[in-house]
DNA sequence: TTACGTGCAAATAATTTGCAGTCCC
DNA sequence: GGGACTGCAAATTATTTGCACGTAA
């Protein structure tokens, strides 16, 4: 191995690995790439154009089968059961969120950190609400236009570990 | 502070009215009635019973699967898909809510003041939160032996009529 | 009477599964 | 090479629909 051991506060950046994906760290194929790794995924050529269409866009929300539609337009091979079973893995990873809108369909939202949502009745549109607001029991004004038919919280629990 | 209660006898000895009666006793039959009434409902045999078992119990959280099996339980005659429309026409008259738990079934809380709900992960049971914690910012203490694995909060948005 | 309700079975919609074949480490 | 992953099609689950018949107003 190599003789160059120092400590730092980024042992990442020592490894070959590790200053290879700092060289990359603008290629989104790359950190996707890397993402998987760590999370144990094989970055499979599916998942890695899922990974592509999900996170190279900004924060989005999605259905199994909007996401399949996507790869489609794209002439991404992949199947739809693929699709459902790559949500899966990614939530379960820590990548995606699944968000309860109704009782029909799951969305998947890319923005994993703590907020809420607003849908849209009819169109099934989501948009975000910072967390704060409503931790602080401040309800957010609705769009023009618009106003609440409800509110739905939902708090999951689980048995303590 | 109970209510008045009726002898149960063997529900199988009975014929489909006296049942009928037997779940009519000592519940507020003509207020269901006339609440029908009053919403443009028909105020048939099957609404009737599916009304009975949904509001003569407390606040309940049930499934459109799960109501049909306490209807057949009882041996009242009604089919899934009117449990299904039963719930339909309930709901859009304001007698319950619809309740987003996940991507898979739909509940229906007959508790339709505004409040919340913890859902135990696993198994699949609701529990009410008074909405004042909650509106003001304060989650409340999951049960003994529970965490919280995560909050969902969906704002329903309609055009402003 | 007659429009609204109901029951049945078939149709959908979203998602899952079984398994043979493929691909990454 | 071997286990993880994928694709296809069939299976499941939850719910809806079409239509003939029943029933409350």
């Amino acid at each position: 191995m190599t003789a160059q051991r120092v400590k730092t506060q980024n042992p990442q950046a020592l490894t070959a690995q590790g200053r290879l994906d700092a060289l990359m760290a603008g290629c989104p194929v790359h950190s996707l790439r890397s993402k998987l790794k760590q999370s144990g995924l094989r970055p499979t050529r599916q998942r890695m154009a899922l990974g592509l269409l999900l996170f190279s866009k900004g924060d989005r929300h999605l259905t199994a089968e909007k996401l399949f539609e996507e790869a489609q337009e794209l002439r991404v091979p992949v199947s739809l059961a693929t699709v459902y079973n790559g949500l899966h893995v990614f939530t379960q990873a820590g990548l995606l969120r699944e968000v309860a809108v109704d009782g029909s369909k799951v969305y998947y939202d890319t923005n994993v950190s703590n907020h809420h949502h607003f849908i849209i009745q009819g169109s099934n549109t989501l948009i975000d609400i910072p967390a704060l607001d409503i931790d602080r029991g401040i309800i957010p004004e609705p769009p023009e236009g618009m106003e609440i038919a409800g509110i739905d919280v939902v708090i999951r629990l689980r048995a303590k570990s």
